[in-house]
RNA sequence: GCGCAGGUGUCAGAGUGGUCAAAUGAAGGAGACUGUAAAUCUCCCGCCUAUACGGCUACGAAGGUUCGAAUCCUUCCCUGCGCA
């Protein structure tokens, strides 16, 4: 089980400072979520991953299904011995696979919207390549195209197997161009999902509801009553987040407000930096996102000075660490010259090196933020 | 000197009479990425431009054959290997 403390409320909005106990550790919110699809932070140790102050990780219930398999996790004495992260981690329950290996796959697009496409998902669609049922979802698996099924009942008793410290109720994330009345239909879905997600529920993990209601603001409130009545011991925001950055505040707002008060509240898959603080500020304590760890494969290194994309030759003659301010290990004792070499060379360090800051700054930028609530500025 | 093989865009390397500014890689450039099918993906990459199924210049050099040549012929230059 876990526990949440809020030690401080902010006057000036909605942000909270609070302490997330669980069995393996506490977790000073807000927090940064890296992300550890497959039982690890990838270019990572985890030793490493420590050491960038992560918190809290967040695995996949859909891809360590596939492989190598709960049983074999299990066997291995559950997901924390089997990797060796001894820190505090949740598993996500396979509700965005409906999404990404769905409509988002289809589409080729993500749940931000980037430019109106003309399209529009409307009450009775299915994706080509999965479809959603009233019991849960039959997937293809993206490694060998076999069909398997996942609803709440299979994916709580693969997070079960899994061992997590939290685990999250099975629902549909949905499309950014999902009409009002599929998103209606499919908070239903999501929201009988979530009962069934309870009722097979046998474990002391700590279990997570997920809102959602996409950008319509009644399904949002409706969504946020509905899950928040019911016994989670704290709450995931799923799903789009609107076409701009004024939007996901307003969203936020809509659920939070909605949401009983003294429990932690999850945003999924959110944040590029400039997404933190309006998250915070709407009330969210913890958020995960992909960003930090799969911008650094591809060559970018978050600083307070902007992105910087080490695969452009302009770095090797850059004598520079990535970021002047940061106290991270790699900018304690490496140039952008020598990354920017090892990036384009495709030397695998290279990720590792810009991984672990990209992560390093990820959480200390939340750190500083949680000055702020402390200290009343936020 | 003789024999053999060969000289293609930044590089490597296809192409052996038209559909070739020339496959494919690489390098180079630009962009994307928000609960990870992502060490991935997209676009540009001879020059000019009104950016188009447009114009120009190009396949070692110079001539030639042909309606048409990177592709065939002649000479020359150069490279590699072998033999002297």
């Amino acid at each position: 089980m876990i526990s949440f403390k809020i030690l401080k409320k902010s006057k000036k909005s909605r942000a909270r400072l609070g302490v997330l106990k669980t069995p393996h550790g506490e977790v000073q919110t807000p927090a940064f979520v890296p992300v550890a699809t497959l039982g690890a932070v990838k270019a990572l140790t985890f030793d490493s991953a420590r050491r960038t102050g992560a918190q809290l990780l967040i695995s996949n219930t859909f891809h360590l299904h596939l492989r190598p398999g709960e049983q074999i996790i299990k066997k291995m004495g559950g997901l924390h011995k089997f990797t060796s992260w001894d820190r505090p981690l949740m598993t996500d329950s396979g509700g965005f696979q409906v999404f990404s290996l769905g409509f988002g796959g289809e589409h080729g697009m993500g749940k931000i919207l980037k430019e109106k496409s003309g399209l529009q998902i409307k009450k009775g669609d299915q994706p080509k390549t999965i479809k959603i049922r009233e019991n849960g979802v039959e997937f293809r698996s993206p490694i060998n195209g076999e069909k398997l099924f996942i609803g709440p009942k299979e994916s709580i008793k693969i997070q079960e197997s899994l061992g997590a410290d939290i685990i999250y109720a099975f629902d549909e994330c949905t499309s950014p161009v999902a009409d009002y009345e599929y998103t209606k239909k499919s908070i239903e879905t999501t929201h009988r999902w979530a009962k069934e997600s309870l009722k097979h529920h046998k474990s002391k993990q700590a279990i997570y509801g997920v809102v959602q209601g996409g950008r319509f603001k009644d399904l949002r409130i409706e969504s946020a009553k509905f899950i928040g009545a019911l016994p989670f011991d704290g709450f995931g925001i799923g799903g789009e987040f609107g076409d701009d950055k004024k939007a996901m505040s307003q969203m936020l707002s809509w659920v939070v407000d909605n949401l009983p008060e003294e429990k932690p509240r999850h945003l999924l898959g959110i944040g590029y930096l400039e997404d933190m603080i309006p998250a915070i500020k709407s009330g969210v304590d913890t958020f995960d996102c992909i960003v930090p760890t799969r911008f650094a494969r591809h060559g970018i290194a978050f600083t307070r000075t902007g992105r910087l994309d080490l695969s452009k030759t302009i770095f090797l003659k850059d004598k520079n660490p990535l970021d002047k301010k940061c106290k991270c290990e790699v900018c304690k004792t490496h140039t952008r010259s020598y990354i920017s070499h090892l990036f384009r060379a495709k030397e695998i360090n290279a990720m590792e090196l810009l991984t672990f800051h990209n992560l390093y700054y990820f959480n200390e930028y939340v750190g500083e933020i949680r000055k702020l609530i402390k200290s009343g500025k936020i």
